[in-house]
RNA sequence: GGCGAGAUAGCUCAGCUGGCUAGAGCAUACGGUUCAUACCCGUAGUGUCGAGGGUUCAAGUCCCCCUCUCGCUACCA
C-alpha cells in the first residue's frame, strides 16, 4: 500500500574539512524521517551531498599543494565515509562537482539571465569589501552598505545579479498562505520582519575574484557564486533540466517535502531558494525545517583545544546505534540540544542497557529457563483468560504506532522515540505484575507463564520493529535475538486505526526457538572509566593541535563551530584596488594608551574608551566587547586611526578607529606595539 | 536600538482556545522484588508556575508594566 512519493533532503557539507558530531546531526536526523518514512509505506527519496566550490576551497587546496579536485574529492570521500558509518539510508549523494550539476548550473544561470531575472550589474564605485558584495546606487542606505553600513568602494569587477525584490510580494504570500512552510514557526517571523518586509536586496550571484567554481558559459570571467549553486542541488539531483527536458524522476520527486536544514541557513533556503524555483517556474519544497545544534556543552568545541567529538569518536566508544539514539534524543524540537560525555554514558546506561537491553534479555532468558526457548501464546482468543495487565498492555501496544506517527508528522523526531521507550518501560512494568518466577514455581500456572512471556516478546517484537528507522542496526539484532521477522508498519498501522488488541497482541509467532544465548544489546558504561578514556584521546589531540601550525589551526578552529558549509560565516577577503603611497599617507596612525574604558550597557558589541594619543585624549568606541573586559584594556598601548572622521554611533561620539586583526570567524585581536612606545608615537 | 521567543519541581521540559487538589522524564530518598546487564516495579516529595498590577465567579493559561535569558537583525569609523 503506498501512500506516495517523499522527497527529502538535507544541506549539503562544505568540503573544507571534516565535520564533527554538530554537524554530522543533521544526516541523522535526516535518516531517521527517511527509513520512517519508508517503513510507513512512501516512496522516499533522500538525497544528501557535498558543496564544493568557492574561494576557502581554492585557498585550502593551495595551501595542501593540490589541486582543488583533489582536495574536494578527498574531503567529500571522508564526508561520505562519516554518513556510512552512521548507518544512513540516503539514495543519492550529490556532489557540486558532478558534471551533470555543473551543466545545469550553467543552464539555470543562462536562463534567468535571459529573461532578466539575473543582469549584469552596475558597480560604479559599490562594493563592499568585507561582504564582498555590489550593490546598486538605490541599495545603499545612507551612501553605505545596506548590509554591513560600512562604506562601499569603487571597484572594477563585474557582477550579476539576482532580482530578488521582483517576487518579494509572491513570496510574501506564499509563506503567508502557507504556515507549515517555514519550520520551526518562531523562524518565520524572523524571515518577515528583517528581511521580507523590509525589502529584498538584489542579491550577487558571481564572482571574478576566484575561478575554483561553476564557470558562466557566456561570460567566463565569472563563476557562479555559492547559492545559485549550491542550492540547485536539490533539483539537478533528481533530473532537472533547465531546458525543459526534466526526467521523469524530478516529475515524480518534486516539489520536495522536506528541505531539512540548519538554523543558520533557513534564510537562504526559505527566501532566496524559493525565488529561484518562481523565477525557473517551479513549485516550491512543501517545508522547510531548520533544526538547532547540537552543542558540546563543557566548553565550545575547537581543535586547538583538542576536544572536538567527531561522530567517530562516538561510535568508538558506544557504538552506532547509541549515537544516533543520542543525538536524536537529546534534540529538542526547537532550541539547542548539548552533548556531553556525562549525558551520552547516563542516556546510555539509563534508556538502553537498563530500560531496553535488560528487558530483551531478562525476557529471553525467562523463555529458555521455563520453556527451553520456545515462546508459545497458550490462549486461543486474544482475550480468552487474560487479566487486566494483558488489556493494559495490549492497549499500550496497539496504539504505540499512531503515537510515533502523531510525533513523526510534526517532525518531532526526539519524541517519538520516547513513545517507543514507553513501551518497553511498560513492558518491565508487566513482568513485575505478572511475577513470572511465582508462577513458574506452581505448575498449574504454566500457561499462564508461557502466555505472559508470549505477550511480551510479542511487546518487544512490536517495540523493535517501531525502533527500526532509529536504530536499525538495533531492531535488526533484537529480530535475530527473538528469531522473527520484523513487522511492517503497515500492519502495525492497521492495528491502530482498528484499534484491533486481539490482533496486535499476537504479532509474533507463537511457537518461536528464541536464541539460546542472549547478547547483551547494550553494555553498561562507567563514567569515570569513559572519561579516563576520553581525556587521554583528547590529551593526544591537543598535542597534535599544537604541533600544527598556527594558520592551521585558525583555519580549523572556524569549521569547529557548527558551520554546516552551506553558509558563510567565513571571511574571504578579496584584494583591494592598489593604492599609491599618498594614499597611505593620509592615514594618520598612533600609539593611544588606553586610560579608561567600560562597557555601554545597551549595546551587545561596544566599548567606550578615553585614549591618550599624544598630549590630548578623545573618545572611540570600538565593537570589540564580546572578546575583550574592560579592565584589560585599560593600560594597553593600542593602534588608533586617529583622522578618520568622527561619528556618532549608539548615541555616543567616536574619534577614531582603534584597529584589531580578525580572524575567519570575526574573533578579534586589538593590535598592540611589540615593545615599549610612548602614546602617540607615529605608525607609519 | 528593532522584531520575535521564553522565564513552571535539583536538572531537562509538557501544560491547546482560562475551570476541579499543577504534570512527565532524569537525579534524590524510602519500600518491594529477584527472571535479568546490582536490573526492574512502587511510593514520596519539595514547586510563592520570574516580580508587580489588572480583567474574571475562576489565570502558569488573557491584558499592562518590570527584571532576566535566548534567537534573528542593526550597531563594530
Amino acid at each position: 500500500m503506498k501512500k506516495g512519493k517523499y522527497y527529502i533532503t538535507t544541506a549539503i557539507a562544505y568540503t573544507s574539512g571534516t565535520p564533527h558530531i554538530g554537524n554530522s546531526y543533521e544526516i541523522v536526523l535526516a535518516d531517521s524521517i527517511a527509513r520512517f518514512k519508508r517503513k510507513d509505506g512512501y516512496d522516499v527519496f533522500f538525497q544528501t551531498g557535498t558543496d564544493e566550490h568557492g574561494q576557502k576551497i581554492e585557498l585550502k587546496a593551495q595551501e595542501t599543494g593540490v589541486t582543488p579536485k583533489a582536495y574536494v574529492d578527498k574531503v567529500a570521500g571522508e564526508i561520505q565515509r562519516i554518513c556510512d558509518s552512521l548507518d544512513t539510508s540516503y539514495d543519492k549523494f550529490i556532489r557540486t562537482t558532478d558534471d551533470f550539476h555543473e551543466k545545469q548550473v550553467q543552464k539555470i544561470f543562462k536562463k534567468l539571465y535571459e529573461q532578466g531575472d539575473i543582469y549584469k550589474g552596475s558597480y560604479e564605485g559599490l562594493y563592499c569589501t568585507p561582504c564582498e558584495s555590489f550593490w546598486t546606487e538605490s541599495q545603499l542606505v545612507d551612501g553605505k552598505c545596506p548590509d554591513c553600513g560600512r562604506e562601499v568602494k569603487p571597484a572594477k569587477e563585474e557582477a550579476y545579479f539576482f532580482k530578488m525584490s521582483k517576487y518579494a510580494d509572491k513570496l510574501i504570500a506564499h509563506i503567508n498562505e502557507h504556515p507549515e512552510f517555514i519550520q520551526p514557526v518562531s523562524r518565520k517571523n524572523e524571515m518577515m520582519n528583517n528581511f521580507l518586509l523590509p525589502g529584498l536586496q538584489d542579491l550577487c550571484v558571481s564572482r571574478t575574484s576566484f575561478t575554483w567554481g561553476v564557470p558562466v558559459d557566456f561570460d567566463n570571467r565569472h563563476v557562479v557564486y555559492v547559492w545559485l549553486d549550491a542550492l540547485t542541488n536539490y533539483i539537478t539531483g533528481i533530473g532537472y533540466d533547465a531546458e525543459g527536458k526534466s526526467g521523469d524522476q524530478y516529475k515524480k520527486l518534486w516539489p520536495a517535502d522536506l528541505h531539512l536544514i540548519g538554523k543558520d541557513i533557513i534564510r537562504f533556503h526559505t527566501i532566496y531558494w524559493p525565488i529561484f524555483l518562481m523565477a525557473l517556474g517551479e513549485p516550491l519544497p512543501k517545508q522547510v525545517f531548520g533544526h538547532p545544534w547540537l552543542l558540546q556543552g563543557d566548553g565550545k568545541m575547537s581543535k586547538s583545544k583538542g576536544n572536538v567529538i567527531y561522530a567517530d569518536d562516538l561510535i568508538h566508544f558506544f557504538g552506532v546505534d547509541a549515537v544516533r539514539y543520542f543525538v536524536l534524543h537529546e534534540m529538542p524540537f526547537e532550541n539547542d540540544g548539548v552533548i556531553t560525555w556525562d549525558l551520552m554514558v547516563e542516556r546510555m546506561n539509563s534508556d538502553l542497557a537498563n530500560t531496553l537491553g535488560n528487558l530483551v534479555n531478562r525476557t529471553i532468558s525467562m523463555s529458555n529457563k521455563y520453556f527451553g526457548g520456545v515462546v508459545e501464546n497458550k490462549n486461543t482468543g486474544v482475550d480468552a483468560g487474560a487479566e487486566d495487565v494483558d488489556a493494559d498492555l495490549a492497549g499500550v501496544l496497539t496504539d504505540t504506532y499512531s503515537r510515533v506517527a502523531k510525533k513523526m508528522d510534526e517532525l518531532r523526531v526526539a519524541d517519538a522515540i520516547t513513545e517507543i521507550f514507553a513501551l518497553f518501560k511498560r513492558s518491565n512494568k508487566y513482568i513485575d505484575e505478572t511475577m513470572p518466577w511465582a508462577l513458574a514455581k506452581d505448575e498449574s500456572k504454566k500457561d499462564r507463564l508461557a502466555t505472559v512471556l508470549y505477550h511480551l516478546s510479542n511487546a518487544i517484537m512490536v517495540g523493535a520493529s517501531l525502533l527500526e528507522p532509529y536504530m536499525p542496526e538495533t531492531a535488526k539484532r533484537i529480530s535475530e535475538q527473538m528469531n522473527a521477522p520484523l513487522i511492517d508498519f503497515s500492519v502495525l498501522e492497521k492495528c491502530a486505526a482498528d484499534h484491533d488488541t486481539a490482533a496486535a497482541s499476537a504479532l509474533y509467532p507463537s511457537g518461536t526457538q528464541v536464541t539460546q544465548m542472549p547478547e547483551i544489546l547494550f553494555a553498561r558504561q562507567d563514567l569515570a572509566e569513559v572519561m579516563e578514556k576520553v581525556e587521554a584521546m583528547f590529551a593526544g589531540r591537543k598535542q597534535a593541535a599544537g604541533a600544527a601550525e598556527d594558520a592551521e589551526s585558525a583555519d580549523q578552529a572556524g569549521e569547529a563551530d557548527g558551520n554546516t558549509g552551506m553558509d558563510e560565516k567565513f571571511v574571504e577577503l578579496a584584494p583591494k584596488a592598489e593604492i599609491t603611497y599618498d594614499d597611505f599617507d593620509k592615514c594618520q596612525f598612533q600609539v593611544g594608551l588606553v586610560l579608561s574604558c567600560e562597557e555601554i550597557p545597551k549595546s551587545k558589541k561596544l566599548l567606550k574608551f578615553e585614549i591618550q594619543v599624544g598630549g590630548s585624549t578623545r573618545q572611540i568606541l570600538s565593537g570589540i566587547k564580546q572578546y575583550y573586559k574592560p579592565e584589560e584594556l585599560i593600560g594597553k598601548r593600542v593602534m588608533v586611526l586617529v583622522n578618520l572622521k568622527p561619528r556618532e554611533i549608539a548615541g555616543q561620539m567616536s574619534e577614531g578607529m582603534i584597529l584589531s586583526a580578525a580572524d575567519e570567524d570575526g574573533n578579534l585581536a586589538v593590535m598592540t606595539p611589540e615593545r615599549f612606545m610612548p602614546a602617540g608615537a607615529e605608525i607609519c
